[in-house]
DNA sequence: GTAAATAATTTTACATTGTTAAGTTATTTC
DNA sequence: GAAATAACTTAACAATGTAAAATTATTTAC
């Protein structure tokens, strides 16, 4: 019988259905307005049911952070399969960042903890940025000088600064209507950080 | 008779105290773990004290970003009156903001809404990024290639999005032991972009 | 088809938060 | 020392996260 399984479809559903109207609120209202009960009366539940999804507030910022760090992540892959050249990919991914932060801005401020998202967890930041060799971006910095593996890494992090910071004091410091303003600014720093790899 | 002048020291004090106490607490236990009570019962007052002196929360907090901001501006023009060379006041002041950081991430945090400070009054940033001539920066930057205002303020946003950047992921995404590692990789960043400038 | 068992959901409750209004105590003025 | 004023506290409200208890709905067993 397929009751087990219509059960778990509908655990799914508003599993999903949670994440995506505390991803509402933020978007509308901003982080410190999403709360257990607001999003309880949305998805038409009461309060403690959340509680059976995610053991508290935090896990569910937690899986909001994961689930963007995973999504720029399969992006990133995408791409590799899309561009040979390392340059282009560097590129190319710090578009997809940029228009990923402008486009879901409440995600990027749970993956940062900034702009009143608050999450306690930090394993999604030692897993990106891990400077692990394996990593997309690691590979392509590597291919484009190579060099000892901790030279690489320094490189690594200075492009996580370069480009989450740029989106972050963007995002954090001008009103959204100037921010596109800033696409291009942000693309050319890329650029002559790419350049200046060589 | 000194009456109001006294009164008036007392307040200064308790104002003063507000803040301190505001600022020791987000340090040692989160700005998510500031509240009015607990500011309270610090300085020996009753809750409602507190908004003698501050309207509300969030013009407390606005109080504390105002100071950061300012403390680094006098740190600068400080900076200005010792080196005549624009690239040299670039580094030094790089090096400033990044101790300011270090030592006072409290502070840092509001600044920036991150890591569970929030301040919805974005005031400070209009003028920090107010793109002006006559900023100490702006004026380093014009000295160094002199250009359009247009593209000297647009080295100026990347400037602030390179430093603050850099600092925000850091702090951010890194513990705090191992921030030492990374200052190097900072200045060096740093290093590269003001070289990059001529 | 109904009783027992279990799953799903809600109600109630508690401690903590920012903030306001009303009340009280201390200080100053005359 | 009484009246006026300043300083401060207590009490209260609504909103928050979260846990325990109570209730309702669904499934299972016969």
């Amino acid at each position: 019988m397929g009751i087990v399984e219509r059960r778990e479809r509908l655990r799914k559903q508003v599993r999903t259905d949670i994440l995506k109207t505390a991803r509402d609120i933020a978007r509308e209202e901003g982080w410190q307005a999403v709360s257990i009960r607001k999003i309880a009366e949305v998805i038409e539940y009461s309060p403690p049911i959340l509680y059976e999804y995610f053991d508290n507030k935090d896990k569910l910022l937690e899986t909001i952070r994961n689930e963007g760090f995973s999504h720029l992540h399969n992006e990133l892959t995408r791409l590799k399969t899309l561009y040979r050249s390392p340059e282009k990919l560097l590129l190319e991914f710090a578009q997809v960042q940029w228009k990923f932060a402008i486009e879901q801005p409440e995600v990027f401020q749970v993956m940062f903890n900034i702009e009143g998202a608050m999450c306690q967890s930090r394993q999604a930041f030692q897993v990106e940025f891990a400077m692990l060799n394996n990593h997309p971006i690691w590979d392509a910095l590597a291919h484009i000088r190579p060099r000892s593996a901790d030279a690489i890494s320094k490189t690594f992090y200075e492009w996580w600064c370069l480009t989450y910071g740029f989106l972050m004091v963007s995002l954090i410091t001008q009103p959204k209507t100037s921010l596109v303003t800033f696409e291009p600014i942000f693309m050319e720093s890329v650029r002559r950080f790419v350049r200046g790899l060589v």
